[in-house]
DNA sequence: CCAATTTTGTACCAAATAGTACAGTTTATT
DNA sequence: AATAAACTGTACTATTTGGTACAAAATTGG
């Protein structure tokens, strides 16, 4: 058990090569790009992912569920209150203030930059909207169980209703600056949670 | 006004251009594949298109709405029942027979795989989303003044809530191969054209 | 201190990239 | 047919790409 340490951290370089595919995109992402923000050389880079640009973009997936999604769901199973937490988290989206800024889903911009031969970097992407999906629905059957909930719908198309509306809102915010219109939006999709 | 004719139709290789643009997305899409779909040489590209791949994007992009957008408004202005038009349309996304295929919008994918530097691109992309807009709202409208529509939202609003589901319809197609939910989803999100 | 092990930086490379230069070809007009 | 205009294909280039090779460096256990 020897060797020289490693003078970086792990999570820290992950976090750095996360801004960057998030900020430029997986295609727009180069590989200069990306050791310059880790601060890092090729060495150290090719020996620490040996798969190259595609390792890296798998493991940075895992980094951002964690960071992101873990928070979303951990937050939900303490709250008090799922379906306020669920309205308040969309609304958020709509605002400066917004965790994801105007950068979108990292996963749904996987899904639309990654290049087709790259198959199997979609179906994680895929699979951890999928996720996603599955934290909405938690959130909602735990809103029923609670009685705070008056809907029909089963809990899980409520899921697929709201992961849905997550991928929609990051596209329109693209493309809509205003956002007491997006705000509006999402209090439109939201009612169905009334 | 002399001169040795083209020997390409120059809409035939736009429409080859979009094809792989489309296919492969922006910026995955290199000028060899888009000469190779074109069928014609360096020489005549940058002749017909001074301003290389940036250019033929945008060129590409006014053909699509120009195939797409302008079908779907032209079909609006003279169908009897356009509520019920929006409601097939939609639908229809949500099987193999789609339009769309699973390549998703043009436009959407555009302001997702464009490079943060080409914002001319993006402004592009975006307005002609907001035209998509201005096409449902018009049609909202139209079934307001028919009487086809109880609701109390403004036909604007709805138009922002229409384009917001094809945003995420075009992104949730990509991680959900199952068409029924698909269908389900949409269903539960057109209720609000009742 | 020596050896084993792990990490790092530099130099290098082959392929692919977008784009240019330009000579030559084809046609309409005269 | 001569000429001007429009078009096309080939050869070329400079840069950037992701990635490899490998020798040197740093650390720990013996």
């Amino acid at each position: 058990m020897a060797g020289r340490p490693k003078i970086y951290d792990e999570t820290a370089i992950l976090d750095k090569a996360v801004e960057v595919f998030w900020e430029k995109g997986y295609a727009n992402a180069t590989a200069d790009d990306l050791l310059h923000a880790m601060g890092i050389g090729k060495g150290s880079f090719y020996f620490a992912f040996k798969g190259g640009k595609e390792e890296l973009f798998r493991k940075s997936m895992e980094r951002v569920v964690e960071l992101n999604f873990k928070a979303i769901r951990d937050a939900l199973t303490t709250c008090a209150d799922p379906v306020q937490f669920i309205k308040d988290f969309f609304l958020s989206l709509t605002g400066n203030e917004s965790p994801v800024g105007n950068k979108g889903c990292y996963f749904g911009n996987a899904l639309i930059q990654v290049s087709a031969d790259d198959a199997g970097l979609k179906m994680i992407a895929a699979k951890y909207l999928h996720l996603l999906e599955e934290i909405f629905t938690e959130a909602v059957q735990k809103g029923k169980d609670l009685g705070l909930l008056q809907t029909q719908e089963p809990a899980a198309a409520l899921g697929t209703y709201l992961v849905n509306l997550w991928n929609g809102i990051n596209v329109t915010r693209r493309m809509e600056p205003d956002q007491r219109k997006l705000a509006d939006l999402v209090r439109m999709n939201l009612k169905i949670l009334d």
